[in-house]
DNA sequence: CGTTTTTCATGGATTTTTCAGGAAGTGGGG
DNA sequence: CCCCACTTCCTGAAAAATCCATGAAAAACG
């Protein structure tokens, strides 16, 4: 556990005291006493934890400052001030601070706030990144991108509605007016022209030899399916 | 923002009055009595936070609770009590609360730290780098200067929160009304001349040669989106 | 005032819709 | 077994609708 943390304020005796705590329990810290050296060891020490005071010199607030770290930063924050008026606290949590602190605290309290909040932070998120794979076919739901062969085709919004409906409910038949209803709409329930036309469209940028297709199979009279070689697939829910 | 949240409470006044502020801010509301019940309510009902009292009737007291749930949940706990003392807080985080409030406490403060608490649970998001790089294209978050070719190139307010979101999502095709929504605001969900013509202010910035873009690609009927060449992305002095 | 933002009209390209011809399968009756 | 009416599907192509880039100008802003 060697959170790296910085601390922010002009005081060099608050700065001595809160590092000397911190650095007992096994913290890394820095220091920074304004605004723009702060926001700049941010962007370069990506520190874990940010202790921010709200009085200090220069053009920058501690709000002001939070909300700036806000725009690049998911770092955690924490507003540490003498000022106990509810509408600061307030404050500082509506620029997105995670905790706020009123001097004078003791070292046990900043100590368990800051530790609180880092575990929270630090959870490893696992994150999944929904990707259906099909065989040669890549469908990235998250950035909408479809590729073939590792190449990129490029589909109208029409095309990718429908493949989108068809991935969801691979290795199953999906009945004409299913697909329809959740491409078109309701209405469009038996209007099945269009369906055939973008099946077409889908399989002309998808399969190799569109006549006999591999993906987007027909199950006469019925519907369409797509098919997957194994239970190999990658699922998002919708 | 339809998140879950659990009061547990033995006294109706307490779980009315909190609930009632929660709801009236868009929680959903769940509510117990004492241990047994409400360690059950997270296992089935699954919320996103539990605030829970410290006093309770019963076997287990808040404590004991808490460090229960944290066997088999991850969930957010707010401590909320009549105990002022620190070393009841100290406890409170040491079994792995992730804030601590006191009654009395404002309403307002209530929904602020509930917030806070939510936002780090809920938000693991992608990761934001300090200066984000693209081919020629540097953007440096902290600074909010662009670069193209190491030259400096002067963006509007409007031009730089459009760019900050699609940069934000690299690599994703951000739909018209996402882009719309975040730079422009709710209300402005269907004006899509204004995303035109902002594109168009870009490219003319950015593109070495606007009409065929590299950076910032048309997804017709769909959106836009910044694309990078790998996952190079990420930069940081260390 | 100069800059920035909002608004609008236009041409051209793309996408969507629509239609007609033909192949393939089905089932009944001759 | 073959012919025929019927259905369903694939295909090509063209009309209709939509979407985008662009220029330009009005309005708002500072």
């Amino acid at each position: 556990m060697s959170d790296k943390i910085l601390v922010v304020d002009d005081e060099p005796r608050v700065v001595r005291l809160v590092s000397e705590v911190l650095r007992a329990v096994g913290y890394q810290v820095l220091a920074a006493a304004s605004g723009e050296p702060a926001i700049k060891m941010v962007a370069v020490e990506q520190p874990d934890l940010v202790l921010l005071d709200i009085l200090l010199p220069g053009d920058l607030d501690g709000y002001e400052i939070c909300r700036r770290l806000r725009e690049f930063s998911d770092v955690a924050v924490i507003m540490l001030t003498a000022k106990a008026q509810e509408s600061d606290m307030l404050r500082g949590f509506d620029v997105g601070a995670d905790d706020y602190l009123t001097k004078p605290f003791s070292a046990k309290e900043l100590v368990a706030r800051v530790k609180a909040v880092l575990r929270r932070t630090q959870r490893p998120e696992e994150r999944v990144t929904a990707v259906f794979t099909c065989g040669e076919l890549e469908i990235d739901f998250a950035r909408r991108i479809v590729q073939v062969h590792s190449e990129s085709v490029s589909l109208t919004r029409t095309e990718y509605a429908l493949l989108h409906q068809l991935a969801l409910n691979a290795n199953r038949v999906m009945l004409h007016q299913d697909l329809l209803m959740k491409v078109w709409g309701p209405e469009y329930r038996d209007d099945i022209d269009y369906l055939r036309a973008y099946i077409r469209y889908l399989r002309r940028k998808l399969e190799p030899d569109p006549p006999n297709p591999r993906y987007i199979l027909t199950s006469p009279g019925v519907g369409y399916m797509l098919t997957c070689p194994e239970g190999e697939e990658a699922e998002a829910a919708d």
